[in-house]
DNA sequence: CGATTTTGACCTGCGC
DNA sequence: GCGCAGGTCAAAATCG
């Protein structure tokens, strides 16, 4: 797995909606994007119910937990930024990454945005009956998150959180714009 | 056979 | 300090 060299360092400016959301009619509601330090909360407290512990329902934020585990688990190797944790245990300073959350009304859980995403877990959260996903895209330069999670109140909306933005272009627009390139090119060779 | 998903264990942060 | 909840890892299973 490739999760050595990310660079959690950088603070990008604030993600604008996927190119995607543009134009696309399911889309319900964005809700914010923002950069603090307190975790997500489940998101059916996202959109106006209890947030962990009772805190206020806020709006989509930083993620915290970027800086997280320093240890192998006696089954695997310690890695990258993790070696740097246990080296420096509490020095590492809270990573906030640009985030941006957004509802769809959509019987598939996984909306297609154009980049391609590797699933790397899966977790029930309180108060929700439906479990979060946990998505990384698979290009290897980008370490773009996202989690999408199905709401409980109502089933058909299901809310979609990116983390990050990606230093990619995205492969099906490519993909379309391909041709439309080659033909600007052999026309401007004129 | 490589890529992706599943899933249980583990880690961290936070509230009490 | 403890327990809970969220987030991630990584081995195993599954898929194309």
């Amino acid at each position: 797995m490739d999760y050595h060299g990310r660079d959690e360092t950088r603070h990008p400016p604030p993600p604008s909606p996927p190119p995607f959301l543009m134009a696309n009619p399911s889309v319900s509601s964005l809700l914010t994007s923002s950069s603090t330090s307190r975790p997500l909360g489940d998101l059916d407290g996202l959109v106006g119910g209890r947030v962990r512990n009772g805190e206020p329902p806020a709006a989509v934020d930083g993620s915290p937990s970027a800086c997280r585990k320093s240890v192998d688990d006696g089954r695997g190797e310690v890695v990258g930024e993790n070696k740097e944790r246990r080296k420096n245990p509490g020095k590492m300073r809270k990573i906030t990454r640009p985030r941006i959350a957004f509802q769809t009304r959509s019987a598939d859980d996984v909306l297609d945005d154009g980049y391609r995403w590797r699933k790397y877990g899966q977790k029930a959260v309180k108060n929700s009956t439906y479990p979060r996903s946990y998505y990384r895209c698979t290009h290897h330069t980008c370490n773009v998150k996202k989690q999408v999670q199905r709401l409980s109140k109502d089933t058909t909306i299901v809310v979609t959180t990116y983390e990050g933005i990606h230093n990619h272009p995205c492969e099906k627009l490519m993909e379309t714009l391909a041709p439309l390139l080659d033909q600007m090119q052999f026309l401007s060779s004129f």
